[in-house]
DNA sequence: CATGAATGAGAGTTCATTCAT
DNA sequence: TATGAATGAACTCTCATTCAT
């Protein structure tokens, strides 16, 4: 089975030492690090809960493959939920992060949203765990995700950076006037997201790969035609 | 937890003694009839699994709902898997069916595409348990999925009124004519799919109920906006 | 993995209609014999039994393989255990029966001795379902074989065929006094036994088969010196 | 039913602590011991395979005769076929040891070779869960065995005493030439074999028990006497 | 006679979690 | 901090047997 890959260069804020693919012995890394061992973990169990959904995912391969007893485990995230807790609000800092490195002020409006576009596009097909993180987590009716304070908090700059393109837009006449931000995310989302959510079942109906770099390519420029000729559709 | 419902009306050609609500006890139905078990099996398993992904599904509860033995559910379907392709399967045939109730040779090009849209939105914001269930199997990398013969198949219907639809508002130059009908369905179902398959996460994000009839009315108008604008983009 | 075959044509006295390898469907048999399908349920058991051994053996294959419901075999031999009884015993009929085609009271007693444990072991070697059965009632600790009454009785005739050679060969001074009908029946038995029993793990242990032909004919040989030479040995 | 006896004092090199049958309750025990467990386990599944052949035993009777989790059977065997294999070597291992106790070197080639078959004869004749498994074993047509490393190392110093024996006793022309010594083995197994694993069967035929020391003794007697007597038998 | 749907007990195996060391 | 042995509950699947039709 394909494995999702964490990005190992953005999950974290932990020393660059402890990045890197975890692996099972490597005389090199300290003995004792409980920050060090704790971020393994994590990245590992970002990678493995993407990999199989809640249920579906093992505390011993999540321990083998930290190279961790599974005890390690309990040590720092006393049970799955809150291992699975922890995995979710990690992969949600990564796309937050992202998309904070966008200047919204700067430039033409509509290319700051082709910007946030293609960002998202871009970050949704090539990091699928992100997809299939919260799939897993909506499959389980948001069990988890409820009980995060950090989600909700996250999520805020995100949403002044779309009011701000959007404000942009409108006044510059670019942009017509009835656009809601957050139902604009949902659109974003909906065509950035369904060829990564669904791309087996996609696969099965249509029988081609709809992971293949050319078909994306096509696709992203459909998907920003789609949103861009929609902010600016009601000039017709 | 909620539970997503299966709609006995559709599901199956099983004769109506066997619809309804599976039940424990029903001194009306006959004791011994393999077609009746099979279907009220496989109407169960398919609440089931959308509720719970494949892994967190639990045969036992699957038997316990259908008012059947375990071995019931062995002697039908072989095991959790076939049960799975199974319920997967019923599940495309639902919506393929209800598709193919639209007529897309009458009436203009573009209601007749607005039909389209509007019917995938409602039935899947609907029936949730069609897009639980596409998850799961997505969450599996399309494990089971591919297996299936008839899931191809079943998509010929619906890709062939789509072009029909598009071809009809070509030649009537109403839609431009860079719109390939595959594409364009991966397009509605994005839009069409999100609010239910993120409903939990998108929840978390912004703190509101992404399943209130309300907002789902609305979000209805703005998909098919967005769609419609975009048959007709290249006005621009 | 290798199938015993039971010898169709010793195995019952069934009409003839009745033999041949089980099938599923048979559109020639009479749909309604009594004895026929019993003997076929009995054939096949035979052969399920010898290949899988008593708790490895399953009622369903047995039906299948017979082309017979599940509740025939209940019908004609009320459960698992009393089939089982019925299958060794007929296998038992099988061995005695061909034992009695010897005439032990003609020609010099070495060469009727001869061709007892010459018979013994090509039966044994050619249609292993017997060693076989026999092993896996053995494993049982004869649960089954101690209710059977016909077992000691076919016995008595071997015994008595035993005994005229032995009286024979030593009232002419060819074999020597001090043996025992039933302890040289447990010596043939013992060395014609063997290596059909065992052929398995000889094979692990020696890295050859010990069923190829060639090495099973130098054997016969070796069985037959060493049982004769013993019963002339008080000469030297 | 009786039970077969695992013969503590050989089947294992774990401390003695460890030895001694399993129980459920020893407050002396150490709580936490892999090593021991793990023996304990094997020392209980021999007798468990012995008694009730593969398909019979049950892990569970496992687990509480000796006193552990069935957890614990699978996380030091994997599985029960694994279980088996361990089973059975430990098995072979326990005779091949017994075997080389002998030396084959000193005295006389004729009492050298009374010594090994009475050995043999004796041990399985003493401790018959070696022969049950050995029965179940190629019930199952050597499916366990065949992955087996081994069990063929194990068997060459069983050869090369045969062999060694057998050279010095044609060297003072006391056995006959035409001898392999694979052969022999074979024949010295069936002579020691078959009152064992065909006791319930012969018990059943002749109606006296198999296992009476008297008879056993006597019959050790005979199969020497036959054994020897075919060694030295060209001379006649 | 014959069918195969239905049962219930139990099989092997897995897994989150705890705890002695 | 760190280990991995140990637990107990649960899960998927099997099977001899029964019984309505």
């Amino acid at each position: 089975m394909m494995k999702t890959t964490t990005p190992d260069s953005l999950a974290t804020d932990a020393p660059a030492k402890a990045r890197g693919s975890a692996r099972k012995a490597d005389s090199n890394r300290p003995k004792r690090n409980g920050a060090v061992t704790r971020q393994r973990i994590l990245d590992v169990a970002m990678s493995e809960f993407a990999d199989h959904g809640y249920s579906g995912s093992r505390i011993d391969r999540i321990s083998a493959s930290a190279g961790v007893n599974v005890g390690m485990i309990y040590h720092y995230f006393s049970n799955k939920d809150d291992l699975y807790l922890a995995a979710l609000e990690a992969c949600y800092k990564v796309i937050r992060d992202r998309e904070r490195t966008l200047d919204v002020n700067e430039g033409d409006p509509i290319s700051a949203m082709r910007q946030l576009i293609e960002l998202t596009f871009d970050f949704l097909s090539t990091d699928p765990y992100f997809v299939r993180l919260i799939m897993s987590e909506n499959l389980m009716m948001g069990r988890i995700a409820q009980r995060s304070a950090t989600i909700p908090v996250m999520t805020q700059p995100l949403l002044d950076s779309l009011r701000t393109i959007l404000k942009r837009g409108q006044a510059e006449r670019l942009f017509h006037k009835d656009i809601d931000a957050e139902n604009f995310y949902v659109s974003i989302l909906g065509l950035c997201f369904v060829h990564v959510s669904n791309r087996y079942t996609l696969s099965s109906m249509f029988q081609h790969d709809f992971a293949d770099p050319e078909w994306l390519k096509q696709r992203k420029g459909v998907v920003t035609d789609i949103l861009i000729s929609y902010l600016r559709g009601s000039e017709v």
